[in-house]
DNA sequence: CGTGTTGTTCAGTT
DNA sequence: TAACTGAACAACAC
């Protein structure tokens, strides 16, 4: 599931459930999703600690504390949930913070990704080094630079996420649809008026996103028929292929993407 | 028992 | 070097 858009709304939650919010207890019921910090001290590190402000860059979820700041990635299936402390408890729910009033769960089925330490800013920074720009407020120069002098395909460039950080695997396929560009398109032989159009289109499709909270699966966006037995392209009408690109499955419209 | 999955990483290769 | 491919990770659905 999770995407950018996924992760803004998961940044939403930590804001309105745990920002000000004073961390008593941080019960890890898996370490499996643990990475380079073990629960001891992340449980030391963090009780007593007050949430600020969440932030976000990519599908990352930046949970800050007047202390040392937890860094969440949720993998394919993670996800963020905020409720009361007495609810029951999920299986799934990896590490619980509990709050002074209320809960946040990390809830991850599998555990592909998980949850890291920074000690300081500095530390968020490192950890973040290799991420590129983010996709959501990343200007046209910058868009046209990252993807523009790209050797590969345009599908492989738009989910590298050290090239524009937070575009998924069907983000990439809507925001190629709309752009009309087939995926395997060189980036760099694209013209400046498609390098504009796909940053607009990436600028237009993550905006109803993440106002939607997820990647919305509407009759009218290519997503919404991803799983269709016969899938038909929503604005021709036409057949729409399927196919592995960049190592992904990937779903394109022949007649309005053209392979050149 | 196969195959596939909205993510990332690593080894090996082109 | 840049970038591609396939496997691995873990858990489940079909």
């Amino acid at each position: 599931m999770p995407e950018l858009p996924d992760v803004e709304s998961f940044r939403h939650v930590l804001d309105s459930h745990g920002r000000g919010r004073r961390i008593e207890d941080v019960e890890v019921n898996d370490a499996g999703v643990l990475r380079g910090v073990t629960a001891r001290r992340l449980r030391q590190a963090l009780r007593g600690r007050r949430f600020r402000a969440p932030g976000r860059h990519g599908k990352w979820l930046i949970a800050r504390t007047d202390g040392p700041a937890v860094l969440m990635h949720f993998g394919m299936t993670g996800e963020l949930v905020g409720g009361p402390q007495a609810e029951e408890r999920h299986p799934h729910d990896r590490v619980v913070f509990v709050l002074d009033h209320g809960r946040l769960c990390y809830r991850d089925q599998r555990k592909l990704q998980g949850i890291r330490l920074a000690d300081d800013e500095a530390a968020v920074e490192r950890l973040l080094a290799d991420q590129g720009p983010d996709a959501l407020d990343v200007g046209r120069q910058e868009f046209a630079e990252a993807i523009g002098v790209r050797r590969g395909g345009l599908k492989s460039a738009l989910i590298d996420q050290s090239v524009l950080a937070g575009l998924g695997n069907l983000l990439a396929d809507e925001i190629l649809w709309r752009s009309r560009l087939h995926p395997s398109r060189p980036a760099r032989e694209l013209s400046d008026d498609e390098l504009r159009r796909l940053h607009g289109e990436t600028r237009r499709v993550l905006r109803q996103s993440v106002r939607a909270g997820r990647v919305p699966g509407r009759p009218s966006w290519l997503t919404g028929h991803r799983d269709d037995p016969h899938p038909q392209c929503p604005r021709c009408g036409g057949p729409l292929r399927r196919g592995r690109v960049a190592g992904r499955s990937t779903v394109w419209c022949p007649q309005c993407q053209p392979a050149d």
